[in-house]
DNA sequence: AATGCCGTGGCAAACGATTGCCAAAATCCT
DNA sequence: AGGATTTTGGCAATCGTTTGCCACGGCATT
């Protein structure tokens, strides 16, 4: 069977049609200046009148570079992340467009499916870089992301100590900040709302939480943390949850600190429901700076990740990597969060 | 400059190692039936052993079918989807893979980069096929997306006249049910809540708010639109910016309904910052069905969009065009979307 | 006027896989 | 056992572009 017949004009269509070379015209649209304008132009009008848009797989076949990213996303249980997906692509598709390049996505679940296919398409020279967003590596049975000799860099999950390119933010120091800032309003209880065991976010947020209290002489004590089973597939399920373990407490904590916004958005909800006051009995702050925050009952308090400098600067490490194959920075690139106090957040009652 | 000497292994390399031609390789992976059990077990473990991965580009040239499809999105502008992209990304995604296809993202917004990006893709051979979100085809000086002679669906906007096969929800039926539901609630006086003017679904869910009017008795002036001025690039400040009308408002509306959640959510948070009661003063309804809204204040009462049936089916009609150069169906696949009351709603005050 | 240089353009060989066509081998039949 | 039929394997052309290399012509230098 024959490739089908469909395509349109081709590099010879264009040729014949200006009176040149094949490897003229090729010559005029890479690289203009190596080519007389007279020839140029020649060689233009004929493109311009058939419509010719240059066939990509076959330029890309020969030349060994796809012009094309992959975006590898870490799957819906990463509480911390899935919410600013949208954005991050945002982001990462406009600098690449910027460069001229293109954006796949493989996989929106991290199955065994999506793993194989994101393979095919990193070892089949589909894509010529990744973005892989705070997971780690894709692996099948005998195949590893890592062996791919493809430039990998590492956006939200600092994979700068396996020597990949990493911008992340201050998940710790920000949370220790915020920790601070409702230390300095009295709170001496707090309530941890997190996902999963084990999710990096988590555990290096949970951590700024822990600094904050040992550096106020106060001790892991004094935070109840509610952890979500990995069921729980949406962070709004789980902010639920959470928000049942907490009207249980006997001595319920006076602020509550969750990883994403939408588990917070869920638990003040619930809490509410059952009488607790926002912020006069609890106050509540919580990670990744939605807008809806804003609109909330009471606005809602969130530390907002700087999400479009990250995507951007994700490219730009990446790119210089692809083209100039750049030197590997040291550590993480970090892009500190901000901290946004809302309504959702007083004084501690006493 | 040869192409980077990147690669892996080729066909040539598996063929010499499993001791066959490299046409039996080819075969041996197309059409596993077609080589000897022997000679296939041979190949595969070569393969494997090899860490093999066909070279997706020199496939797709010489079969000229890039097993790649393209989504266009609306842009940002279009409050009727923009909400639900990820929701659409990850059926697609899912519908694809599940046929061995990939999915590219060319945009997000619709600028003329993105345009120009877009036609390169398509007539530059690196997709074998369209979904376009909500919107018209993409063009620029001399191409149209329309020339390309690749199949195309339309997802959420019916141009099954212009004979692309669509697959929609009955945005103006589901929006006559629901205002029937609160004219039956003794509801007399509306606010519509809507995005920029001459927007598709905006237009049919306003007529379907116009024709229960009508079935009922009533007139189109018993319904105050409140519409978005195009700069209003999200949806929760042109909610809020309606707030500020309604609540101008000498004689109010009993019930509000908006043609997007964010806008609701905005909507109804600011309203009751003005004192105004929730669903006491005013019911509210939106659209799309995000999950957020069982935790807003009151429950916000939403139309759910069947988003995951659309994506597949849109897929499936893609597909089948592709593969089969299947027929054009006649008319639109309409997959109904569902009312989901909550507490934002209640019989009028009289 | 002869030599050297530079700027242009053309030929043809890649890139890596697929597949039509034919030869060789294996299988089956009489 | 010989011929007919079915498998199986190999050669080589092909997809459309890029690019090394060479040839040719014009210009300046001596």
């Amino acid at each position: 069977m024959q490739p089908q017949a469909g395509g349109g004009p081709v590099m010879a269509d264009v040729a014949r049609l200006a009176g040149v070379a094949i490897s003229t015209v090729s010559r005029a649209l890479a690289n203009p200046d190596r080519v007389s304008a007279e020839t140029r132009t020649k060689i233009n009008v004929a493109a311009a009148k058939l419509g010719y848009t240059p066939n990509a797989m076959a330029r890309n076949l020969r030349v060994g570079n796809s012009k094309t990213v992959l975006i590898v996303l870490p799957g819906p249980l990463h509480y911390g992340v899935s919410q600013i997906i949208p954005r991050v692509l945002y982001s990462i598709n406009a600098a690449l467009i910027e460069h001229g390049y293109n954006l796949m996505i493989a996989n929106l679940v991290r199955d065994a499916a999506s793993e194989g296919r994101i393979l095919d398409l990193a070892f089949g020279g589909s894509v010529c870089g990744c973005i892989i967003l705070s997971s780690y590596l894709p692996k099948d049975d005998n195949r590893s992301l890592a062996d791919a000799s493809l430039p990998i860099v590492s956006m939200l999950l600092d994979m700068s100590g396996l020597s990949y390119p990493s911008v992340v933010t201050n998940d710790r120091a920000v949370m220790r900040e915020a920790t601070q800032e409702l230390i300095a309003l009295g709170h001496r209880r707090f309530f941890f709302i997190s996902g999963p065991e084990g999710n990096y976010h988590d555990v290096e947020r949970f951590g700024g939480v822990i600094e904050a209290l040992r550096n106020a002489g106060l001790s892991e004590s004094d935070v109840v943390k509610s952890t979500a089973a990995e069921s729980f597939q949406a962070g709004l399920m789980a902010g639920e949850r959470a928000s049942y373990e907490f009207v249980r407490l006997a001595d319920r904590p006076t602020a509550a600190m969750s990883v994403s916004d939408d588990m917070a958005i869920a638990f003040m909800s619930r809490i509410q429901d059952f009488g607790v006051k926002v912020p006069e009995d609890v106050s509540v702050i919580s990670f990744d700076g939605s807008p809806v925050c804003v609109y909330c009952n009471p606005p809602l308090s969130t530390i907002e990740q700087p999400v479009e400098e990250m995507g951007a600067a994700a490219v730009a490490l990446l790119l210089n990597r692809v083209e100039r194959n750049g030197p590997i920075p040291d550590g993480p690139l970090v892009i500190p969060s901000r901290l946004i106090l809302r309504a959702s957040v007083s004084a501690a009652r006493n």
